[in-house]
DNA sequence: GTTAACTGCAATCAGATGGTTGCACACACG
DNA sequence: CGTGTGTGCAACCATCTGATTGCAGTTAAC
């Protein structure tokens, strides 16, 4: 399989304009969901739900202080990911330099 | 910004199982929508569907072999999306390392 | 011990999205 | 030329998902 279900599972959590919001925020401070509700324009609810999906792919992680539940954005995950990318997308370019390669030796034989 | 649009464009399009099974045929050969069809437990239309999303996105491009229209992968997208999450991540797990530092120093004060 | 803040769960809703079928069109191919 | 293979467009449907509100439960803080 090209395609690891985990990479995909990331992909998808990164598909949202509101999850990069909230990692975005979380990538400089630890926050709470309802820490994050202050700045975001969405209900708390909303973002617990997000940070599940976040925290379920690995992209987040959580720790209790005080009575909060703060999150924190971790990098490993998204790394991984990134170098997983990385090797498809340099396997399709090999592919296509080869095929490109063929079509101009062709040329020079005409 | 941290996370241009472009790759949570990029992102939404690979949070999708059917779109990696097509991707995964096109990083090995150009293939029109109606031969992924019939490879594909899919018609011709839901794939067409899924070239468009992938093509806007950079990570197709088509080009007319007689009458059919082929698609492939490009690496190029993948691989620019990729060294943005790498950056991204990394930008994270050195907040992370500083804390752990602090942390650190701090134990060893007492 | 009270209280208030923060979390968690359930029900609900609107809009996005993946998929299908059907039909019209166009142009290589014979 | 005809013909049929491949494409493109539109309508339609089921489901998923992002978001909201309301309420109940915990527990740190005072």
């Amino acid at each position: 399989m090209s395609a690891p279900a985990q990479v995909m599972a990331v992909c998808a959590a990164l598909g949202d304009e509101t999850r990069w919001q909230i990692l975005e925020r979380l990538g400089r401070a630890d926050l709470s969901a309802s820490a994050l509700a202050e700045i975001l324009p969405l209900s708390r609810q909303a973002i617990a739900k997000h940070l599940v999906a976040l925290e379920a792919v690995g992209l987040v992680e959580s720790h209790r202080a005080g009575r909060e539940l703060r999150f924190r954005a971790l990098g490993a995950e998204l790394s991984a990911t990134a170098r997983v990318l990385e090797d498809i997308g340099a396997a399709w370019d090999r592919r296509l330099a080869a095929i490109k390669m063929v079509a101009e030796s062709l040329g020079e034989g005409e």
